[in-house]
DNA sequence: CGAGTATTTGATGCAGTTCAACGCTCGTGG
DNA sequence: CCACGAGCGTTGAACTGCATCAAATACTCG
């Protein structure tokens, strides 16, 4: 029924650590099937303890924390190869909701088959442990930059970052990507008000740098993006796929 | 010469998750030694690919990034039980950096026993990438904190969430705590200036909710202060130790 | 006792928030 | 087929929380 991991579209991108066939048959048996959702679903909720986990197939999502007050903070925006439920697998809580921004398919493990992928595929443990740690390193990236630069800076680090994930997934087209989210999303994961954000998005237009509308983002000038955004350009790190 | 596992005195404490007898053999393989190191000897720099990982035994200490313009971030403060050394075990490049601000005694490890601990002690790797996730979670939750909530808030939140780290390790007396560090530190971890991390200080005091004089915090209204701060007051969870 | 470091306090200015209003697009129902 | 409302982007104006500047106090240490 559910497509077998061997014809899984996103493994053959170069991007993605490439597997054994052992670890490819582990992971079709890991996995329990598909999931196609419409865009503005949730997908997970903060506090919940999810028996499912997956991995983004296509489309793009969000992961955020709300807060009492019901403002919102965005942690990171999903594209197609993210793992998703890592602190549910492992904790057995979420800390952050997901919901898909555009239609999704996902690939669905089951939670409890985790354990066994630890104590029977060591090299599949080191990959999951990889990608958190990786998950990290952004989140710290991404404090620094809420925490210490302006926003001219914050929106340029952001820009860039988001650049660079869609190259690795090849979904730019030249100097285009799709970036279907709302002006109020990229609000939200930088801790600026949307009137500020736009504001900053109309000074790194007129600058010629970079553009954002209609759903696509397009970047003028990925150097000085880059420069304003003290981030640096380097290429992509193959990365696991689970 | 170096302390076996088996005398571990972090061990003893009830907030660690047990380890069998295997795994404190396996540990005690695992480790290469101890380190002594005063205070403000950084321990790891951002970018270094560091041959050692770290398990803080005393002391306290402090994960930070800069940024070009001379800019910090204070990612997280280091309490005895934190593992120190996580990406660099991983991804082979530290993410930020990591000072001493006391002395500090470090239980030392060997980065390329890494793979090992995946292949032969599965319940040590899945431990391992139990902190990497609770780490993640941290930060999701700090960047929340610095991108949404005002000063007052942000002081609120990182008091409470320092006092409870320190309970779970029981370095509380009653309502006090020893926190060796500057309001600089504080400041940098929560993005405000210092003078207003200074002022926001006051005005905690002054309400009577909490007090950080001398190196010593003492909180008189942890009630309150986790309600400023909106944050929840619960049980420890029991986590591992490597 | 002078130099260096940390805390404290007052004064001033601005980056970013909040409030408000308008235009555009699209879906829905009368 | 048009009227209406909802959602999103855009822009102007006013306000404010926090940064920055400045300076005094306290403490430690060689």
């Amino acid at each position: 029924m559910t497509t077998p991991c061997t014809a899984c579209p996103l493994r053959k991108s170069s991007v993605f650590t490439p597997m054994t066939s052992d670890e490819v048959a582990f992971m079709t048996r890991f996995k329990t099937g598909e999931l196609a959702v419409d865009a503005g679903t949730p997908i997970m909720m903060e506090g919940a303890n999810s028996p499912q986990l997956f991995t983004a197939l296509s489309g793009m999502g969000l992961r955020y924390k709300t807060l009492q007050d019901g403002r919102r903070q965005v942690l990171n925006f999903i594209f197609p190869g993210d793992f998703i439920g890592m602190q549910a697998a492992l904790m057995g809580e979420m800390g952050h909701s997901v919901e898909a921004t555009t239609a999704m398919k996902l690939c669905v493990f089951r939670r409890s088959d985790v354990w066994n992928l630890f104590k029977t595929m060591p090299e599949r443990a080191f990959d999951l442990t990889w990608l958190a740690a990786v998950e990290e390193n952004f989140l710290g990236e991404a404090l620094a930059t809420v925490g210490q630069k302006p926003a001219l800076e914050r929106l340029s680090w952001a820009l860039v970052r988001l650049f660079k994930r869609a190259q690795a997934v090849a979904m730019t087209k030249g100097q285009s990507m799709p970036l279907p989210f709302r002006q109020q999303d990229l609000a939200d994961s930088l801790g600026l008000s949307l009137v500020h954000t736009n504001k900053t998005l109309a000074r790194l237009r007129e600058r010629q740098v970079a553009q954002w509308s209609d759903g696509v983002l397009r970047i003028s000038n990925l150097t000085e993006l880059a420069r304003i955004g003290d981030i640096d350009i380097e290429a992509p790190v193959t990365r696991p796929l689970m």
